[in-house]
DNA sequence: CAGGATCCACTTGGATACTG
DNA sequence: CAGTATCCAAGTGGATCCTG
């Protein structure tokens, strides 16, 4: 679990605090469906770095959202999956993806629905 | 409207983008219940300052959740309310509150239910 | 393939003091 | 009462390069 140091004065910060990350919310999105592993996330969330990835995949890890499986073998393999509480949340992550596509049908917000081509290649 | 540079890849970014503040979960749930003036948030969220206070605020404004009403009188009276549009959050903001209540029974999260003597005087 | 290591820019929030 | 104005520390994410 993850160290929390601060103290929460309402339940709904501690969701917050687990689900606030760049990356987290679309990876938890993501990891509803089905499994994936490291580098196959990297191409969903492309912009994201190796680094960065890692941080929010250990953080979601520390706070017990998804669980982290290593294939012994050359190339290395890691499978990233969700945990029974990860899958809890899935209802709440479903409520929040309706609002957010109610919001940006409203507002006219900018989804990137397509990779140009250049970056496809 | 605030203005949203990022490109979204995902409907739930949207949403995490504009909860995502470190008051504004707790702001959007209190005014769920009953229209707030700016003092009385202050004082629910004892610790804040009003400059960041009023930065969320401002936000969640920008973002079409809650309207800010000014009483033309002295002192001034300034009453923070949720827009029809805000409520839509109210289902999702009551299962956050209600996984975060979970985590915490699970996790042993420590939560700030009274405040000490000295700071209540 | 799945990362670790460094260094760095920017954002977020807080401290403090002041005001119409 | 309901904010503004300044200044600043810490956190967070990114760029780049390297490795078992």
């Amino acid at each position: 679990m993850r160290e929390r140091k601060k103290q929460y004065f309402h339940p709904i910060e501690v969701t917050l605090d687990v689900v606030c990350g760049k990356w987290k919310g679309v990876i938890l999105c993501l990891l509803q469906e089905k499994d994936y592993r490291f580098g196959e996330l990297k191409d969903q969330l492309y912009s994201v770095t190796p680094k960065v990835l890692t941080q929010q995949l250990r953080e979601l890890e520390e706070d017990g959202l998804i669980k982290r499986t290593v294939y012994a073998q050359v190339p290395p393999k890691v499978v990233y999956s969700l945990t029974p509480y990860g899958k809890d949340l899935e209802g709440t992550l479903r409520m929040m993806e309706k609002w957010g596509q109610a919001h940006q049908e409203k507002v006219g917000v900018n989804f990137n629905e397509e990779v140009s081509e250049a970056e496809l290649s």
